[in-house]
DNA sequence: ATTCTGTGATTGTTATTGACTGTTTCAAGG
DNA sequence: CCTTGAAACAGTCAATAACAATCACAGAAT
């Protein structure tokens, strides 16, 4: 029984039942319980199933809720940074986010945030987006009218890129548009690590009145493979930790409005 | 009993009843009422129901609809369909499929198939979807090419509808497209609940070289408010047991093929 | 032969649940 | 409009189960 096997078979498992527990994965395939939380981690942080408190859920079950699990595992900084950004959102706008585990958090405290549910208001808030796991998961929230761009589906990001995204982005007009790069450097402003959703990325920008920059504070200075748009283009930048250095007084120059949680 | 299952049994409870009391949660699913407490709470802050003294009342509607995508991965009927079509399907196809809960199984088959598995092939199989729980599944699985149309949400469904799908669509050429229908009959053809729907089914019909509807026993002879196509536009229909009466001399004179399990 | 990875066992830590307690809320009746 | 008792609530605690981290051993790869 190899690593290889086990996967395969613990995957099988998990979609036929739609949900199993550590107990019965040790049980089924002989192995410790330690093996199996080690496996169902390896498969979770592929996005292969979603680990839960006890066992694992197959993707698609049902609500996939007990995310303080996931969100435990990523960090306090992006669940702060997220908590900041909703603040800067009010009920009645319009908001385009791009793909990533920042905007991802971003889109579930804009599912939490007690001041956009509106009671009797026609028009709530509407949210934009080319990740398919936030439209996923928001598209179950009666507050939120979500728009999905289309495209084609990049695996390691949940992130739908291509021409189909730009076309339908060129049609709409965004109140504000929020960012996760991977990247912030005073001198090539925000990149991304891949191009694809680089061009993603600035078609929002194109098209947004507002523009916020969600990183965490281990993408200051940084800059990677794609271009997104230069820093005077940004409006806001929401981060954990005091900016700091060449890259400070770049964002000063430029206008950007620093927002600590 | 998880917390996976609580939360869900919780939600079901309350969009069956409209409302429900902490001791008849307690009861109904036996646990404490500080957990009942706990569960609602955590429920409300996700904005899923809302709290009141004593209890909790569903907001709304539409929560029925995930737990049906739930149950759909139990339903036999559909699992059988799903695995006669993904037969009907080869590598480096493109294939269409609209939302539904038949259909969401037909692409959990069509991961699962191992035929559908290019090991050296450039272009393996593409899916096009306009279901985002689809297209969410199976974004993880590398031999699939996942193209999502874009739209708004429909919460009830999981699926995309408006002006930006049929955009979208106009632009493509699918070997296959597979339709989840609620009716099928004699005189109206494939027809469905949502107006917004059977557009979309239509723009995929328009852009199909080969249509295949899949639908079990229980939606045959019935027709539903919109129309998608008459009979004599589908080539291939999939369902588990032999059509009889009017409709089997229906579909024979329109040249429908009839694939069963 | 020896490194190296993967597995299982062990440990201390954390999360979840139900019971308990004091406080708050609700509504009926004065 | 206020009082008052019952119900529901929030907070705390202890027990249990699950978790992460570490270590040692076995088999595989080099």
């Amino acid at each position: 029984m190899t690593q290889q096997h086990r996967l395969n078979a613990l995957l099988e498992l998990v979609s036929d039942r739609g949900e199993i527990s550590i107990t019965e994965i040790s049980d089924a395939l002989q192995i410790s319980a330690a093996t199996a939380r080690r496996d169902l981690n390896a498969l979770a942080d592929e996005h292969l199933l979603t680990r839960t408190h006890g066992g694992a859920v197959a993707l698609g079950t049902g609500y996939e809720l007990p995310l303080q699990y996931k969100i435990a595992r990523q960090g306090e900084a992006k669940l702060a940074i997220a908590g900041a950004v909703s603040k800067l959102v009010s009920l009645s706008d319009s908001i385009g986010l791009n793909g990533g585990t920042t905007t991802s958090e971003v889109a579930r405290a804009l599912g939490r945030s007690p001041h956009l549910v509106g009671k009797d208001v026609e028009y709530g808030l509407t949210v934009v987006t080319n990740a398919l796991n936030i439209g996923y998961e928001l598209s179950v929230r009666p507050h939120i009218k979500i728009v999905v761009t289309g495209g084609i589906a990049r695996r390691q990001s949940y992130e739908l890129v291509g021409s189909i995204v730009t076309n339908t982005l060129s049609d709409l007009v965004l109140d504000t548009v929020i960012l996760g790069v991977d990247g912030l450097s005073e001198q090539f402003g925000a990149t991304t690590l891949h191009e694809g959703e680089a061009e993603v990325s600035q078609s929002f920008v194109k098209v947004a009145k507002r523009v916020i920059v969600v990183a965490d504070s281990t993408k200051m200075g940084r800059a990677t493979l794609a271009r997104i748009s230069p820093l005077d283009q940004i409006d806001v930048l929401v981060t954990e930790k005091p900016v700091s250095g060449a890259l400070a007084a770049a964002l000063d120059a430029a206008n950007v409005r620093v927002v600590l949680p």
